[in-house]
DNA sequence: CTGGGGACGGGGCCC
DNA sequence: GGGGCCCCGTCCCCA
């Protein structure tokens, strides 16, 4: 027979017993402020206090203190409030803080509550993620591709020292395993529930795969796009992690480095900071790399999370930044480049025209037209109707142009190609992208 | 095999 | 502080 309501009970009781400090036998100094807690339940809720109090558990007669600077008391009571009730308080505000101190903490069950909150947090409009997910639907059932996992490295090099003595073939610890497994299953669950990435999204996770596969730097350390992710997933080769976060860290906390001392020698339990360190950076859950700003932090959770939220208006393709999108927009479907394709020469309004082949533009100077022999082919107004059609047929997202573009255009369709047509340049470049751009978002 | 084009991630600057 | 934009480096694909 089972009482339901006895966990719920004993956590309460619990928590109530931190609250009145009774039989609290673990400090945690956070930022010079002083959290009373019980080992017991520190030990059961994070694999960071797992492997802490486990290495101290030898003096237990000793009350074990722990100290961090690396996430504000704010943060921290967050954390415990959730040890000790399971209701995790995230707000838009604190989320990024509470996530990479759960990734810290090695709290994956909060990391993933933190990710699903910034999931739903960022600011995609419902009718684009339906357009998304519409268009992911297709390919959910063969979407078997398997993304790189990042956090198994995080973990590791965030374990402080304890277990780095480890030979790779020994790979994480016990109990480092035990939450690598937990999070792979719930990073495969939330991939379900999020639905499946677009076709466009599998490439890019296979690109990236193969990417990591490629990349071994093993010893060099970079806070580069790729490098870290490489470095992740080189997690079996980590015997000089402890190394490398320490290096991390001094290139991220360039403010006076002196005594800052994280994961490395025998002082595992704390973590120094000068008082005066500027708090200005922002660490990725899911690898090393560390950003100076929030805002950075976000852009750069998407390469993680996969999150697309620019798609373009004229051929589908999503883009996790709308930089790449408006770059691709006025390489692909613009064509600024003042640059004949052909022969590479400056063209300006006058000497070359823009082509047109689907939804691709690009220029051509006068002489390389005239030799394609493309300028005397029939409009073909219908064809062209077809090609600025957006790739989805979302009737909304169409990605039209100006009337004056409109006015200007001289259509030729190239035979047996329906899709070629070509504009003359009027180069109302400025407005065009007056026109466009209200579009791309 | 190689070079070009495009995608993409990071950093920095400006507003 | 955040968004937008630009530049740079890297990687991948393709002709």
């Amino acid at each position: 027979m089972e009482i339901s309501s006895h966990q719920s009970h004993l956590l309460q009781q619990l928590n109530e017993q931190r609250r009145q400090d009774v039989f609290c036998d673990c400090s945690i100094l956070v930022e010079g402020k002083v959290f009373k807690a019980h080992r017991n339940v520190l030990f059961a809720s994070s694999g960071y206090f797992k492997m802490l109090l486990s290495q101290s558990s030898k003096e237990t007669s000793q009350p074990a203190t722990a100290t961090f600077q690396a996430f504000s008391p704010d943060t921290f009571t967050v954390i415990l409030d959730f040890v000790y009730s399971g209701k995790l308080s995230l707000t838009g505000q604190n989320v990024i803080e509470v996530m990479s101190a759960a990734s810290f903490l090695q709290m994956t069950d909060v990391i993933s509550v933190c990710k699903t909150f910034i999931k739903s947090s960022l600011d995609i409009s419902e009718k684009e993620k339906d357009r998304y997910f519409s268009l992911s639907d297709k390919d959910t059932s063969s979407n078997g591709v398997e993304r790189p996992s990042f956090y198994n490295s995080s973990w590791q090099e965030e374990s402080s020292s304890p277990r780095s003595h480890l030979s790779p073939d020994q790979g994480p610890s016990i109990a480092s395993g035990k939450l690598w497994n937990k999070y792979n299953y719930h990073a495969a669950s939330q991939r379900n529930t999020q639905q499946a990435l677009a076709n466009e999204q599998r490439k890019d996770d296979i690109k990236k795969t193969k990417h990591l596969k490629l990349s071994q730097p093993s010893e060099v350390v970079h806070l580069k796009s790729g490098k870290g992710e490489a470095r992740t997933s080189n997690a079996s080769n980590n015997v000089s992690q402890p190394e490398e976060q320490v290096q991390i860290d001094a290139e991220v906390d360039s403010a006076p480095p002196t005594g800052y001392q994280y994961g490395q020698g025998s002082d595992t339990t704390s973590r120094s900071f000068p008082d005066d360190l500027p708090r200005l950076r922002f660490k990725c859950p899911y690898c090393t790399h560390v950003v100076k700003r929030k805002a950075d932090l976000k852009r750069h959770l998407r390469c993680h999370t996969g999150e697309r939220p620019y798609p373009c208006q004229a051929c589908g393709k999503r883009f996790s930044r709308l930089d790449h999108l408006s770059s691709h927009f006025r390489t692909i479907h613009q064509a600024c480049k003042l640059i004949c394709r052909k022969c590479k020469r400056h063209v300006t309004d006058l000497t070359g025209q823009v082509v047109q082949e689907g939804t691709r533009r690009y220029r051509l100077c006068n002489e390389c037209l005239a030799e394609a022999g493309i300028d005397s082919l029939p409009v073909d107004l219908e064809a062209e109707q077809h090609c600025m059609s957006p790739a989805d047929g979302d009737k909304d997202s169409r990605w039209h142009l100006s009337e004056e573009e409109n006015r200007s255009y001289v259509e030729i369709v190239e035979d047996g190609s329906a899709d070629l047509v070509i504009k003359q340049v009027e180069d109302s470049e400025e407005e065009e992208e007056k026109e466009i751009k209200p579009n791309i978002r």
